[in-house]
DNA sequence: CGTGCGCTTGACTTTTTTCAATAAAGGTGG
DNA sequence: CCACCTTTATTGAAAAAAGTCAAGCGCACG
């Protein structure tokens, strides 16, 4: 199995540090295993630590009161889970748990926080991971506030497309229903949606929950709000 | 005028910090008076630095083609403003003007990373800080998510209330065409929405952009999408 | 004291949600 | 490997919410 300080080295987190740096990190990190339906986390846990995840996805969300998940963010390889609560000293603010079986390092409070005492270039790390995140979020919230529910699932996929970066290819990695709630929509909306962008010939479907975008021109027009769909 | 070193200390941003650890900050620190109507920076910008608000509120935006601005942030006396792009080495992804005269301090990028580098508990404060204005995000976040106008609205006054704590009374920042930007809707239908809060009795308006909640519970219920408006 | 911007209000249009019924898809266990 | 069953996706029609256009008012500010 990769070794822990491997696994480490390979976080953007942690990239650019020396192993010397990463191996009091490696030493304080524990590795854990969670299969899919299992849970990281709980809404109202303290955050005595955090996660990096070293394979799988894991979704962020809240619960309604119906017991309907609301996803805030999926994370992937190498981004870390909770450790904004955790720097900030209160409990989780949502729910963590793995969309598939994952692999990941649980990296405790305290510990951590001496490490950053200690190396300040970790922290600096830290600071521009977070800081992208805070980008991302602002992406987010942008999104949200445009009016018509086609400009957000263009923006949306057009973001995505750049962020995994196969070819104008998207895969959604939550079922239709949770991707309406991201995009503060309801599926029904969103199957009305996509079914027009598909018949205009701007996204084609190539599989399971998987898009081309095939008209990359006209979905950033939509997602300017310069166009309308017909 | 207050010592550079005084306000710094004065700042969330840098509070619990030793006078030792504030001292080379207050080196590097710039005043800065900026008047109402000018800019601190561009979208567009080299993030070379990022300031500190010490009196005055200060606005981030985007500028649609149209020329209208959708504002995505205020900051007030003692936050820091574009810190987090910064962080990232990227652009500034947004413009920020005062609202009102403001004094700031400018903190240049590498002399700031050298305090850093040298007083890591400066850096352990900055990421608590990231921290809380990624919450601040999440929570805008969940709200733009919600469904229905009267939701979003009743879930940013309470919102607000709880922020500037004065008595269960909010002080609107900004202009309702612009409030009701950032709630993602219109200027009408912000108008008429609140209109309906005032009649049923949920909050009532003492004074120039100022209200007061008179019924937390209903507004939260609203909130929450457990009561529909009549 | 005027004037312009911002706010409100009304009538109308468009978009979105809701409800309900059907179809498809995936996972499960035999 | 297949049949079943639960979850997810689509579609239609009607209702509700929000957006647009346009006009008038009022307030804050110069």
């Amino acid at each position: 199995m990769t070794p822990i300080i491997d696994e480490l080295a390979a976080a953007p987190l942690f990239e650019g540090l020396d192993p010397d740096q990463i191996a009091p990190l490696a030493a304080i990190a524990q590795r854990r295993s969670i299969a899919a339906g299992a849970e990281l986390f709980a809404e109202g846990d303290p955050a005595e630590g955090f996660y990096v995840v070293c394979s799988g996805k894991v979704k962020v969300y809240h619960l309604s009161p119906e017991g309907k998940e609301q996803i805030l963010h999926v994370f992937g390889p190498g981004e870390p889970v909770g450790e904004a609560p955790m720097f900030a000293g209160e409990r989780f603010p949502a729910h963590a748990a793995p969309m598939t079986d994952a692999r990941l390092l649980y990296l405790p409070r305290q510990a951590f926080l001496d490490v950053l005492a200690a190396h300040p270039s970790v922290a600096l790390g830290m600071l521009a991971v977070m800081a992208r995140r805070l980008r991302r979020f602002a992406a987010h919230i942008e999104n949200l506030a445009l009016k018509e529910a086609p400009a957000r699932l263009a923006s949306y996929l057009i973001y995505e497309a750049d962020l995994q970066d196969r070819d104008d290819t998207v895969a959604l990695d939550m079922t239709k229903g949770q991707l309406a709630a991201f995009l503060g929509s309801t599926p029904e909306t969103l199957s009305r949606v996509l079914g027009r962008l598909i018949r205009e010939g701007m996204v084609t479907p190539t599989g399971y929950r998987s898009y081309r975008i095939t008209d990359r021109d006209a979905l950033e027009d939509l997602a300017a709000g310069l166009t309308r769909l017909p």
